[in-house]
DNA sequence: TACCAGTGGACAAGGGCATC
DNA sequence: GATGCCCTTGTCCACTGGTA
């Protein structure tokens, strides 16, 4: 399956929603649109060329018509269809990516004080035609029309909160019916393994003793896929926790770091320093300072 | 004295490339 | 897709110094 790329921020924006039933016998104009048409089909089947391929949209099908190509319908529709269309603009254009090549990974943070910066490489993805849940977008969808049909100034925002919402779930439509390739089943049982052995010292032979895979093998699996290797995964689980201690208890370093699964906690400062641009106690220095400030803003509140 | 931070050496893990 | 080889990189251990 195809898959339509956007770049983001900004999200698309919302321009029109509708709602209509089209009898045996109608058929789609010709025309080049300047803006993107979603077209989501309930009942029947709706034949839609857009740059001389054919979409045969039946019950619980989706398509993107994509903005600045030709479309028509090559054929009338020859029983009752039902179709909801929302309109929508982006300032780029769509890429093509083929499902199986999208990285998911990327749009993950990556765990380290380069996620205090937004990332340059988020993207989303919607089908370009497939099939999808109606029954989970339909009350989405009535809302949009009903609220374009009756927009006024305390529902107007709402429109573009709806628009994000069916997007999520078309993405997330997108990652369900994926059926993952081999490497990518592999890398997800290397992650729960993981999920449930980080606290103990990290062997990777215990992994392949595990998963039944070379360890090399199971590495890459997991580069690719997850976009950390089992030892930085184990690595971010364990620093996540530290910081969580470290904000959140009294305890020392070596304790910190004997209790996420760090032997060595000089170690640990290294990687804090590494990871993070700042030891352990500068970091538990910085968030007592964030929390002091935070509570004489409130008390300042308070006092005005 | 306890804790934190810095450094060097040994070894395991990562990753590029080739192969089946 | 899966594996092996081999060089590079990162992690761990041991030790030392600075500071409160």
């Amino acid at each position: 399956m195809y898959c339509l790329e956007f770049a983001i921020p900004p999200l698309p924006q919302f321009l029109m929603a509708g709602h209509a039933v089209w009898k045996p016998g109608d058929q789609h104009f010709a025309r080049v649109f300047g803006v993107y048409d979603l077209l989501l089909v309930t009942r029947g089947t709706l034949y839609m060329t857009e740059e001389e391929m054919e979409y045969e949209i039946g019950a619980g099908k989706m398509l993107v018509l994509e903005a600045g190509l030709p479309h028509f319908g090559h054929r009338s529709c020859s029983e009752d269809t039902e179709i909801y269309w929302v309109h929508f603009v982006h300032g780029h254009p769509a890429a093509h990516i083929r499902q199986e090549d999208i990285p998911w990974s990327t749009l993950l943070s990556k765990g380290t004080n380069e996620d205090v910066e937004p990332s340059s490489q988020q993207r989303m993805y919607l089908p370009k035609f497939a099939a999808v849940d109606v029954q989970s977008l339909e009350p989405l969808l009535r809302e949009l029309d009903d609220i374009h049909n009756g927009l006024n100034v305390e529902t107007a925002l709402r429109l573009h909160l709806l628009l994000a919402e069916l997007f999520a779930a078309l993405q997330a439509e997108c990652v369900r019916t994926f059926e993952p390739e081999p490497s990518l089943r592999l890398a997800r049982a290397a992650v729960a393994y993981l999920n449930e052995h980080w606290r103990q010292s990290f062997q990777l032979a215990e992994l392949e003793a595990s998963l039944h895979f070379q360890a090399n093998y199971i590495t890459r699996c997991m580069k690719r896929h997850i976009g950390k290797t089992p030892l930085q995964y184990v690595l971010h689980l364990r620093l996540e926790e530290a910081k969580k201690l470290l904000g959140g208890t009294v305890l020392g370093i070596s304790e910190i770091a004997e209790k996420v699964g760090i032997r060595d906690p000089n170690y640990m400062i290294r990687l804090f320093t590494s990871k993070l641009g700042m030891t352990p106690g500068a970091y538990r220095l910085m968030l007592r300072q964030r929390k002091g400030e935070e509570a004489s803003g409130a008390q300042e509140q308070n006092d005005g």
